[in-house]
DNA sequence: GCATTGACGAAGG
DNA sequence: CCCTTCGCCAATG
């Protein structure tokens, strides 16, 4: 696949970003996208996700949701339940495609990285 | 090349 | 509290 050199450079932004949660923690993808700078082009962010099926390391994109905590993105896995599971598997619970305590769980990485 | 869509988010009604 | 509009920008039709 060819990207154009500004997304793929982007894409590979989000991708490091992502790989960086801690495990039994998630973000949104607005948090992501001020992070990268790209500020409210959290849909960017969304699309990059898309794109990282198949990537190699993993990228966790479980482990991100939208600012509601929602499991906006679950259709766009393997199977509709796969998101649940893993995040699940990290002891994040989830009911009716909402993360409980979301807050509690919430990684912001312009707080835990720093900017 | 214009119109529509989208794993978003904030603001307005 | 629910719904609509707007901004953002790449991909797709």
């Amino acid at each position: 696949m060819q990207y154009t050199a500004m997304t793929n450079d982007f894409f590979q932004n989000v991708f490091d970003v992502v790989r960086l949660i801690p495990k039994g923690r998630v973000t949104s993808y607005g948090a992501i996208a001020k992070y990268l700078g790209t500020g409210r082009s959290s849909r960017m962010v969304g699309w990059a996700m898309n794109a990282s099926h198949g990537v190699k390391p993993k990228v966790p994109a479980h482990r991100v949701v939208n600012r509601n905590g929602m499991l906006t993105g679950k259709a766009h896995f393997a199977t509709p339940t796969l998101m649940e599971e893993l995040l699940l598997k990290e002891k994040i619970k989830v009911k009716n495609e909402i993360i409980i305590d979301f807050e509690k769980h919430y990684w912001d990485p312009i707080k835990e990285l720093g900017f």
